[in-house]
DNA sequence: TTGAAAGCGCTAACAC
DNA sequence: GTGTTAGCGCTTTCAA
């Protein structure tokens, strides 16, 4: 390891002041362009960098964004995180990740420890932010720390001042229905997975129980289960369920996973995709395209949904205003795991 | 937002010196029981942490490690980056987490991103560690780097001194042949996918066609086809191409992905999986599982491997000595997509 | 324009 | 045990 170089030693070789390196390498004050010059030669000849802690140490700013979420192994996450760092880049930030693996305990101990790392800002994705009624402890812990660091959430965390944004819910599942509508061999139609403490799920099933009855559909409730894991067990299970009551002409998937497991169960009761019940999910991870058959999901525009996100963190940080809730348009990606029109 | 308390602060409050608090803070130096407790009182009340910033201006330590992989999307790297995180969680650091998406440009943009973010290790995650012949002008900035900050990676980098952890290619490919000559009924043995410049994936082939050799099978060049993607559809071209010459009795698949393509192939030509022919692959990723039939495949233990690249990465940073080349012991998960023994 | 010097928040060596 | 003080590397007044 090689001492480090700093500003003094630039400075010295340049035989000019620590202040005026400082000048060019800042750019906040006019140099001689001649000086300049011959600075910059040498701060380009070391590959110097100023060292960012000391210069964090004094504008307080660490141009990192700390990103929470449940577990970035899921494609969801993945693809949000993924757009969420190329926008960050863009504007010179650089993202810390956090994974919680849905453990409450490990998503307050890593609240903490992001705003020890003094991250300039956090964005939470989902965890506590998911829940129907808002976990007040955690809402406490999350007021403390935007005293200092703004927040931005996609979920909902009723009493603090957290910038939402969030996947229109209402307009997912009216797209899908209206969908649905158009086909009109499909009568019986199914919603398989999801909990009914997580507000987006909660926000579907109320929409597909509206538009249901806007088209003047049955409402079976036995075809809507919910499943407490949001993976292909929870649809395998969904699914079986579902089964056990009759034979839906469609059934909508809370996520690619549970249309995994959905597909699974499916198959074990030798019924087929589309052909004897079609399928529809939402997510449009790139499993949609990895499975036979492909999935009809519901996509986010995840390239719009972290550019948003990283926007109202960069805003806030900057001391600029940000909306408070902001909602993402899906739009449904039509493959074919449903049935043709008839 | 709020003024930021300090070590100041608390001192003021507590009636003491700003050392006295900084000693029950780091916990280096004996403090009277009745004045910590005090003390304690007081950060606790306030919920103060001191500033990472100031403390790593003076020990030029940030706590935080920065790994460079191609895309976090996919699963393996997925895998990786959790493990990984993990094990830095439970030895006091985070993780910084970038994506060059294969582009060698970013790459080194992001090289320097995190040199200059004074992140304490790297860990290059494949990229151009993945080539076989060493990019000479990538191992000259890694070693400029790595004059200032340790870099362990998964690969190779010739001419550089970072600690190398790889996933051994000849027992992986040893123990797939192993257990296919097994299987009695398995006389042509295909290898599809994957790039002839890719370490890990030539090492693999090398073993590939000395095992054939050992056990006293075929090598068949029309079914050993490489391609440059190591996805969805380069798995496809690749079994294209295989079955354009002739049906082999099972293939062995670069990675899942791959995996997957390769059974769409065959599913467009009408035959089936393991009955027809039998399939293994490398990974071991949830994907394995999510497609069916699941996959027998390579698995590689990815909470030893991120351990050991954290291990690594952890003693280089406090000045101990690190193995230069460490390798992780792959086991077979046998599942479905493989025809039992006759 | 430029340099000197103060100070960001903290730790550690040095005195007492 | 405890306080005083000198930095860590940088930015930013304040004078010149």
């Amino acid at each position: 390891m090689q001492k480090n170089i700093t500003i003094v030693d630039i400075a010295k070789e340049a035989g000019v002041s620590i202040s005026t390196v400082s000048r060019v390498l800042t750019g906040n004050a006019r140099v001689k362009e001649e000086k300049k010059a011959r600075i910059q030669e040498i701060i380009d000849k070391y590959d110097f960098h100023p060292n960012i802690l000391a210069r964090g140490l004094i504008n307080t700013r660490t141009h990192v964004i700390g990103i929470l979420c449940a577990d970035i192994r899921n494609p969801y996450y993945a693809a949000l995180c993924v757009t969420c760092e190329q926008a960050a880049n863009e504007n010179g930030y650089n993202i810390m990740l956090c994974n919680s693996f849905g453990d409450r305990l490990k998503e307050f101990e890593l609240l903490d420890n992001l705003s020890r790392q003094r991250v300039d800002a956090i964005i939470l994705l989902g965890g506590a932010a998911d829940d129907l009624v808002t976990d007040h402890e955690y809402a406490e812990k999350v007021n403390m720390i935007s005293d200092q660091i703004p927040v931005v959430i996609t979920g909902r965390l009723d009493g603090t001042p957290c910038s939402r944004i969030n996947i229109d819910a209402t307009e997912a599942m009216t797209q899908v229905m209206n969908y649905i509508s158009t086909i009109s061999s499909f009568k019986k139609i199914a919603f398989a997975g999801g909990r009914s403490d997580v507000i987006f799920t909660v926000g579907l099933r109320a929409c597909f129980r509206k538009m249901l009855r806007q088209l003047k559909l049955e409402y079976i409730p036995e075809f809507d289960v919910s499943n407490p894991h949001y993976d292909e067990t929870g649809g395998l299970e969904a699914m079986d369920t579902i089964l056990k009551h009759g034979k839906p002409d469609i059934v909508i998937c809370v996520n690619d996973f549970t249309a995994v497991g959905v597909m699974k169960s499916l198959a074990n009761h030798q019924l087929k995709v589309p052909d004897d019940i079609s399928l529809i999910s939402f997510d449009d991870t790139f499993i949609s395209t990895l499975i036979t058959p492909h999935l009809t999901s519901i996509s986010y525009n995840y390239v719009q949904f972290g550019s948003q996100l990283i926007e109202s963190a960069i805003n806030l940080i900057e001391g600029k205003p940000a909306p408070t809730e902001t909602l993402i348009h899906p739009t449904l990606v039509i493959r074919e795991s449903c049935k043709k029109g008839a």
